[in-house]
DNA sequence: GCAAGGTC
């Protein structure tokens, strides 16, 4: 071979080491050489690729370990009795580098040396961005020739497809700094308000038990604009069930019998909470004797296969359907990611890319696992294209199986993760479920009645996708409209409202995610954070109402609740255990006292503090989502250009300011929640 | 001893 001219270089940077080691397999066809780097998990790859707009090239594709820097005030405010909390409203931030993640910008200052382009590979996302822009700022460290016009680049791609990343590599774009900045302004409110608010509840609030309780521990009482809010819906609803007061209320049942099948009619206006117009409706329906069928419909109906799986449905279902929390959940799915096994587990996508073959993941589901026949049926022509879901991160691809392993192979809750991962995935491919069901209404008096029937004619998706219940009802016996009849039975019944059950993890998610607090890589971080700093703790649901059947005491002797008389002196009744109904899941297999699904109850240090927030008066709550909502408005608008990160940051903070200075105003207030809550009567303590 | 966001 003729020697070459020196060849332009070129270095790309990847957010995490997976994506350069797909990026650099894609582009390098074969002919990739790997280097270790001064971090065990980075390596370096390089190869020669051709690219449209710089020709042939030297490339080495690289990664970060997520963000790069950090940030933290001056060591001078790292003693927090040396200045007041609010100082840290404008204490200088300095930015760092960790120790750990050193060799890393090392890796990259060193092969910026002599690339002439920089070429990011980073998520599709805000944090993305940000983190491109920390990858550049250490390239320019390395390299500043860099800094001339149209050298650093950024791809513009959605998953790992061979032909979605060539055709990324093809079309660079360049980096958006508004979006980055809209992560810094985000950095620097979570870093001054978090720090602030935490010091200043522990300084002001911890106190209070070291005098009542001696040496007793109380550790840290923190804030923070996701765990806050966390802790608001848990407290919300336990307040819900606890206040609940049961109301009575009549509802008309009428039965009828014919060949020989009972058929039970739902009143059409379901309950009534006055007892006299019950009863003057039912004597109404009594008086006229003879039912009319008024409508008598058969209809084709469907079961939806599911949606592609994002993060916060497998969090969710993790909780319903697998017995396990949504962050043992997470731990697991991102050990079957490094394995190999799953797609990458954050992603809010519920969509898949067109461009991805999906039957040939399909394929590799034939192999084994008792999913392969349904696999094998979905290959011999049962294939559907997946729905689509709204959401779209385009930054990752919904959570499917990217490989098959045996079973076997894995521990008993990889396995069961890698089972929903793929029967998940094969469901979404398969045929929505096939029904009938037939819809009966009558005239009875003045009143209308409802009867459904349904016949399920083809399981479809629900034979691979075991989570889902459809079955087939009752088969009504045949009515004609225009039909009279004498019911069997009618009567009028009483009956009580019950109350919600205690807020359930999957309820939580599903909470958070409405309301944007945190991301799908950080909810269970936050969850997992109240019941760290003792302010919820969670008990399995029970099915019954306690103290039924009494097959499984062990469930409840487990952990030793903290002091449970929190509501001491409030109204409403007592006998609100927690039994919702709703919520439900599967059966567990063959028993259960218990689903799977873990409930919320906040400690009574949770409770006083989101009341005692809450009795400051304020109109904007620390523990309820608004605020959070508020910065994602203002994040977008930075990303849209209306705002700029200076605009927002001063204004978020005077705002938070303006809250710090009320709330140090009417501290008392919050230590006497706490006083209320945690430390016996207010009485007790008046002095 | 603080937050939330990346990732391993």
């Amino acid at each position: 071979m003729p020697p070459r001219r020196q060849q332009t270089k070129v270095l790309c940077v990847a957010e995490k080491p997976s994506i350069a080691k797909a990026v650099a397999s894609h582009l390098g066809g074969g002919q990739v050489n790997t280097h270790n780097t001064g971090n065990r998990y980075v390596k370096n790859y390089v190869f020669q690729y051709n690219f449209p707009a710089w020709g042939e090239c030297e490339v080495t594709m690289t990664s970060v370990l997520g963000h790069l820097v950090s940030r933290d005030f001056e060591s001078r405010y790292n003693n927090w009795r040396a200045c007041d909390p609010s100082a840290l409203f404008e204490a200088p931030i300095q930015t760092y580098i960790q120790d750990d993640l050193k060799p890393i910008a090392e890796n990259i200052k060193s092969q910026a040396r002599f690339a002439k382009y920089l070429y990011i590979w980073t998520d599709c996302d805000r944090e993305g961005e940000n983190i491109g822009d920390e990858i550049r700022q250490e390239a320019l460290k390395g390299n500043a020739s860099l800094s001339q016009p149209n050298r650093i680049f950024r791809a513009r791609f959605s998953n790992i497809e061979r032909a979605h990343i060539i055709n990324a590599a093809c079309n660079p774009v360049t980096l958006d700094d508004a979006q980055a900045n809209a992560v810094y302004s985000r950095i620097e409110l979570d870093l001054r308000i978090g720090a602030c608010f935490t010091r200043n509840l522990t300084l002001s609030v911890q106190p209070l038990f070291h005098q009542h309780f001696g040496n007793r521990e109380q550790g840290l009482i923190s804030y923070g604009s996701c765990q806050f809010p966390t802790l608001g819906f848990v407290v919300e609803r336990y307040l819900r069930v606890r206040n609940f007061v049961p109301e009575t209320f009549w509802t008309i049942k009428v039965m009828h019998e014919k060949e020989d099948i009972k058929v039970n009619f739902r009143w059409a206006r379901n309950h009534l909470f006055d007892r006299m117009p019950a009863v003057i409706l039912f004597e109404r329906c009594l008086a006229a004797r003879i039912a009319r069928v008024t409508k008598v419909q058969t209809k084709p109906t469907s079961k939806w296969k599911p949606l592609p799986l994002t993060t916060v449905e497998l969090q969710k279902c993790g909780s319903r359907f697998l017995y396990m929390d949504s962050s043992r959940v997470m731990t697991v799915a991102e050990s079957l990611y490094t394995k190999g096994w799953i797609s990458y587990p954050r992603t809010e996508t519920d969509q898949f890319d067109g461009g991805m073959d999906l039957r040939a993941l399909v394929q590799k589901q034939t192999q084994g696992g008792p999913w392969a026949g349904l696999a094998q049926a979905l290959m011999n022509g049962g294939f559907s294209a997946p729905r689509n879901g709204r959401n779209n991160d385009k930054a990752h691809p919904p959570i499917h199986p990217v490989n098959f392993v045996e079973p076997t192979q894995l521990d008993a809750q990889e396995r069961s993760v890698y089972e929903f991962v793929v029967r998940r995935f094969l469901a979404c491919c398969s045929e929505d479920a096939r029904g009938s069901k037939t819809d009966i209404s009558i005239l009875y008096g003045t009143e209308t009645f409802n009867a459904s029937g349904l016949v399920v004619l083809a399981r479809n998706y629900l034979d691979v996708y075991k989570y889902d219940r459809w079955t087939s009802s009752q088969v009504l016996p045949d009515f004609q409209e225009g039909e009279v009849f004498e019911p069997t039975e009618a009567r009028i019944q009483d009956g009580k409202t019950s109350p919600p059950g205690y807020l359930t993890e999957p309820e939580l998610i599903a909470l958070m995610d409405a309301n944007g607090i945190g991301t799908d890589a950080t909810m269970a971080e936050h969850i997992l954070k109240i019941k760290e700093r003792n302010y919820a703790w969670v008990q399995p649901r029970g099915r019954r109402p306690q103290g039924n059947d009494g097959d499984d005491e062990a469930e409840s002797g487990g952990e030793a609740p903290p002091a449970a008389n929190a509501t001491r002196g409030r109204r409403g009744r007592g006998g609100a255990r927690g039994r919702g109904g709703r919520g439900g899941g599967v059966e567990g297999p063959g028993r259960g006292a218990t689903t799977g699904v873990q409930e919320f109850i906040p400690t009574t240090l949770g409770v006083a503090l989101v009341e005692g927030y809450e009795n400051m008066g304020f109109e904007i709550s620390l523990t309820k989502p608004f605020l959070r909502k508020e910065m994602e408005l203002k994040m977008k608008a930075i990303c849209d250009g209306q705002r700029t990160k200076a605009e927002v940051v001063h204004e978020t903070i005077e705002q938070y300011r303006d809250v710090y200075v009320r709330t140090q105003q009417r501290l008392n207030v919050l230590r006497d929640a706490v006083r209320k809550y945690c430390l016996g009567p207010i009485e007790a303590h008046n002095g």
